[in-house]
DNA sequence: GCCTGTGAACTCGTTCACAGCC
DNA sequence: GGCTGTGAACGAGTTCACAGGC
């Protein structure tokens, strides 16, 4: 087992393959599977059998060679490698429908991720409730609510022209791991993880997609 | 000009990009900027500029030896490719919040995409407004719906588990296009395109970058 | 001169196929 | 026998570098 990978080395696209394969795992348990070969998991859950050993590997051995992983146990690992081992706190900034909803959807509230703090500039929602319980509070106390309130998530759901100011203003106020909702390509400074969702593009995707199939609705 | 893609044949990534692109156009747009080199593109909104002409190359030739690109012609371009000219309409499966907030979240309305159903199968939320002044309905209307209201893309924010039967009621429908929020592999019916945003995917690697950085705050 | 469009080179990621182990 | 872990082969995607056109 060799742990203290640095974090350049291994692929995104193998860390959120390393999240998909939690997520079977946890199912599996449910159902009392105790064993599992690789080759069973890529069938299940279509994925493939020689990406999951090579995603794997990167962080250790942790089947037996004619048997297969068990199951309890590698979950155990995964959880530990994606460092959900420990709670993370998040704050939202932009209260927003989105940032209200994100509060206490399912993943974001729960689960080893808790939000602590929903913030916002606009007077007018400064005070207001969030669904969780939770009070709106003012995105000027940001460098205070992050060391106070051990935030290590920043989640951005403001307008695209405020994106960066507030990636900005994280970093500064302690965060390295950002998940930008806003339709903006953000600059992320030095050392901090932005991880964009753009709703946009992918609407945009889809209707690339509609526009250029072969048959339409007959 | 060469059109007539097969939908195949140009990676998701490129499409993506297409999209970004446009957005950076209408920027250069607003701020009165007639035209620019792929050069100057890239360094504006860091992209890379032998990947924008290729990408481009993909659908035609739309620049001028010598000069660069005509903005609001390479604008116009985009939106065609990316079939833009004209409104989609939306459905949303699943009324909890990230389906409530997602009806009015800009981009979705607006600029082009239209949401004119939010569905559910829980008979608490039936009837109950939307904030863009819907109703709830059942989501046992879906077959009558798609068509009545040309509906093109399908929006899933249900739970996990109702995420593969509300795909194939909705391919059943008609709908070629599909958006998934609900945490779950979801296997696409044949000649559909579904585009997954996993929040908790997104979460779990940001919490690997945590877990796994040179230093934690000190 | 400058810039596009594009083959060629390269990098990164996936899949194959098998040696080594249970 | 079966399965993991892994080098080697392959393929996709990106970047280079330049020929051709303005």
């Amino acid at each position: 087992m060799k742990r203290g990978i640095e974090p350049g080395s291994i692929s995104e696209l193998t860390v959120a393959r390393l999240s998909i394969y939690l997520r079977c795992l946890e199912e599996l348990e449910r159902l009392g599977v105790e064993t599992i070969s690789s080759h069973e998991l890529a069938e299940r859950f279509n994925l493939n059998s020689a990406q999951i050993r090579k995603d794997l590997a990167y962080f250790g051995e942790f089947g037996i060679r004619g048997v297969g992983y068990q199951v309890s146990e590698l979950r155990q690992q995964l959880v530990e490698i994606l460092g959900l081992d420990r709670e993370r706190r998040i704050v939202i900034v932009g209260a927003g429908n989105l940032g209200m909803a994100l509060c206490h959807h399912s993943g974001f509230a729960g689960e080893g991720f808790l939000v602590v703090a929903v913030l916002d500039s606009n007077p007018s929602k400064i005070g207001k409730p969030t669904p969780a319980g939770l009070l709106v509070e003012n995105v000027e106390r940001l460098p205070e609510i992050v060391p106070q309130r051990n935030v290590e998530i920043g989640v951005i759901t403001t307008p695209a022209e405020a994106a960066q100011p507030v990636c900005d203003a994280l970093a500064e106020a302690g965060i390295r791991a950002i998940l930008n909702f806003a339709p903006a390509r953000i600059q992320p400074p030095d050392g901090v993880k932005v991880r964009t969702v753009d709703l946009k593009v992918h609407l945009e995707e889809l209707s690339f997609h509609l526009a250029h199939q072969p048959q339409r609705r007959g």
